[in-house]
DNA sequence: ATTTTTTCTGCGGGATCCCGCAAGGCCGCT
DNA sequence: AGCGGCCTTGCGGGATCCCGCAGAAAAAAT
């Protein structure tokens, strides 16, 4: 058995190897990888089905070095090791996870036997493991209490992206005023709503950046998520007509 | 003479011990904290003057921890330690750091040889060292050629906190104009403007929202900048008349 | 199948934003 | 003094946003 590290810290990229060479005394090979092009690239010719990865890393964010590495072969298990436990990243791992694959999620906080444990219940047990913590934002973020429903999210990402509601009409198929319904649903959600006889600190707030603000505050959004939504955005362009028809 | 380590990632905090042990002989004490609140108690408590911490700490943000340890002691000498260059990093450091005051900035994944001399250079000459690419985001921010002004990052900033131009106005002191005309030169340094017979892609954006996402993909702004400029809100807004004047 | 709930949509209007135009003020230069 | 920049401010107006109201359509519950 080998296993793949996806990381691009050297200091924590040789912890892991010792970590690995500790938990899995099966494991006869650790490659590693220190961004996630290389990840795939390796991925791809070792076919190692083994893989621990951070996300965020420079080169190419570890969501998507996942991604791609998942839709050529979904079976492969995927030990993702992050320091943080963001709405945004937390959110983007789970929308990219195929059905009945074994997958982790463990914080680089965590103690040195909770990744030792991982490894192995992911690897020798096909077990998932998430940490707590992240189980926590998990919830938070399905459970609609307090929780964003994918349309929401969506919205969210087109205004952060700065689009205007009709563009944003036309992205998602909806009537202009669909959009603006979204987005007082998202506005009350997210605490920024003024209903009306609020004259405190009422026309001080733009409520749309201000969604933003408080999104980003909250780490339902960060920069990786952002990037992604951009990269979307534009290729999205690319395929529509050259044209505003609705002049 | 003794050196204080502020890093909360236990992995680097060692590795940095190790590093200052072999690069400064003189060196008889190496104290650690994991956070800027720990670190900024030690600082005050055992006047120690120099100083190694990373910046982006979950507890409390490096660049804050600096604030408070140089308003105490300018004197002390502080070598920044960051796996970013983000020009939100960079500035946000360069507006703290006192006249006179010898620090450093190196990246994390310089060479063990960079941070060692930089560390002699810091902390026995007293001799500034900047990485070079740190150097670079830094004179792309202050050489005002694609460069940004004090009053464009202000107002950058007032938008991304998602303030209306009144409130804007009323916080700078300006008309409600003058913010416009502010925003239009923010808009047009960051690439956003439309000049009226562009019927391509007109009409998509919503020029404040699209603002404040290419400042954040470009780096300019990030998590904790944002951070802190929400705190300056609040407690602006604690110091402010209860009501809105200009009814 | 009917009721209830949610979502979508159009209309209308007030508030805000975006910005061209133009009139001052401050500064440095010749 | 005179001139050319740069910043500030007021005015005006078109575009956009924000949102209450209310009916239609779809989905969920009974």
């Amino acid at each position: 058995m080998k296993v793949l590290v996806i990381e691009d810290d050297p200091l924590h990229r040789s912890y892991l190897n010792e970590a690995i060479r500790a938990a899995l005394p099966e494991c006869d090979g650790v490659l590693e990888a220190e961004n996630g092009h290389a990840g795939e690239r390796l991925a791809r010719d070792l076919r190692s089905a083994h893989i621990v990865m951070d996300l965020q890393m420079s080169q190419r964010n570890g969501i998507e070095a996942a991604r791609t590495i998942w839709k050529e072969r979904p079976e492969t298990r995927i030990l993702f090791w992050s320091n943080y436990s963001d709405e945004a990243y937390v959110r983007g791992v789970s929308r990219i996870v195929p059905v009945g694959a074994v997958y982790g999620y463990v914080l680089k906080s965590a103690s040195d036997d909770r990744l030792k444990l991982a490894l192995r219940s992911i690897f020798i047990e096909s077990q998932c493991v998430i940490d707590r913590e992240v189980r926590g934002t998990q919830q938070k973020s399905l459970g609609n209490v307090n929780g964003f429903t994918e349309a929401e999210y969506e919205i969210l990402i087109d205004i952060a992206l700065g689009l205007t509601d009709r563009a944003i009409a036309q992205r998602r198929n909806l009537s202009v005023r669909s959009v603006q319904n979204r987005l007082q649903q998202l506005y009350i959600k997210l605490g920024v709503y003024q209903p009306l006889g609020n004259h405190d600190d009422d026309g001080r707030l733009n409520l749309r950046a201000r969604a933003v603000a408080v999104a980003f505050l909250r780490k339902l959004l960060n920069h990786s998520s952002l990037e992604r939504a951009e990269a979307d955005l534009t290729s999205w362009l690319a395929r529509q007509p050259h044209d505003c028809p609705p002049l």
